[in-house]
DNA sequence: AAGATTTAAGAGTATTTTATCTTAAATATA
DNA sequence: TATATTTAAGATAAAATACTCTTAAATCTT
């Protein structure tokens, strides 16, 4: 469903909204090495998904030494389905299921009346969820994977 | 989230399932030609993919003349699941919608007490909706596509 | 038996996605 | 000002997916 860049940038985003909240880290750009090294995450790739997201808007970025990029909003403003338009685009909420031209109620596939609802669900999940609430689930869970 | 493969596979198992219930195709084979042509799918592609639905089971194929496919059970028996399992295999139902190596309640990632539930009801629609049920829409809507 | 039809299987090609590399530009710091 | 650090951008490479082709095998029809 998500692309690897889309789940990259999103981990990658926790992680950033997340380490801003420290004061060490308060309102600095932070290296986009540091985060791929401190996620597994390939450095390049990441860098170049960034990118996306600078132009995007949701990040902003900082050449030189004590470079890298930083949140332009507060945690609780960025929500899921923002990173994802950026990245990977809408078409997974717009088209047909069944690979069909249009989607719509008007001129359904044979499933539409199904997967529409499910689709919308999937949707306001990724509206609703911000990188805040990723950060509460931190805090509050044990074992949690970031 | 379901693949190019799996998306034309699933409408030609329905399409098959609908003919199927004709009196003209009852119990017969249908070829492949016909079923991508109809269908505005590539030939090649389709073939290809249902070697491995034969294989699994849930179509029956025969060669020469008045030969193709057929399906092993009635429409009312063959899930989307089992479609979807066989073609794209069952990762996308397993594996941590952010990349993690596993995903569990123990071990969950930062959204997985979200995601987990929105795939829970994604499956449970494959799991529930058969071939039966997609002939019955195209059978309730007009202006329903096929 | 011969020829036509149809799927099976494997090889091959094209396209998209993922990942990496190289060079340039910006900027902080010494 | 020189150097080191860091992102930007575009080129390249590798891998995965999508799609096509060729030959073989099965089987129906004549
Ligand atoms: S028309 Fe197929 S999902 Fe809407
Ligand atoms: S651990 Fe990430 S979705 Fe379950």
């Amino acid at each position: 469903m998500l692309s690897a860049a889309c789940r990259d940038s999103i981990r990658a985003m926790i992680y950033i909204a997340n380490l801003s909240k420290k004061e060490k880290y308060k309102d600095r750009f932070i290296s986009i090495y540091k985060i791929a090294r401190d996620l597994g995450l390939s450095f390049y790739f990441l860098s170049k998904n960034f990118q996306k997201l600078v132009k995007a808007g949701l990040l902003e970025s900082h050449r030189g030494p004590q470079g890298g990029v930083k949140l332009l909003k507060p945690p609780s403003k960025i929500r899921l389905i923002d990173i994802v338009a950026v990245i990977d685009g809408m078409d997974f909420f717009n088209n047909c299921i069944l690979g069909f031209e249009k989607c719509s109620d008007e001129n359904p596939c044979s499933i539409h009346n199904l997967w529409a609802d499910k689709r919308r669900q999937i949707l306001s999940m990724f509206e609703k969820t911000t990188l805040e609430d990723a950060i509460r689930n931190i805090e509050k869970f044990e074992n949690i994977k970031v």
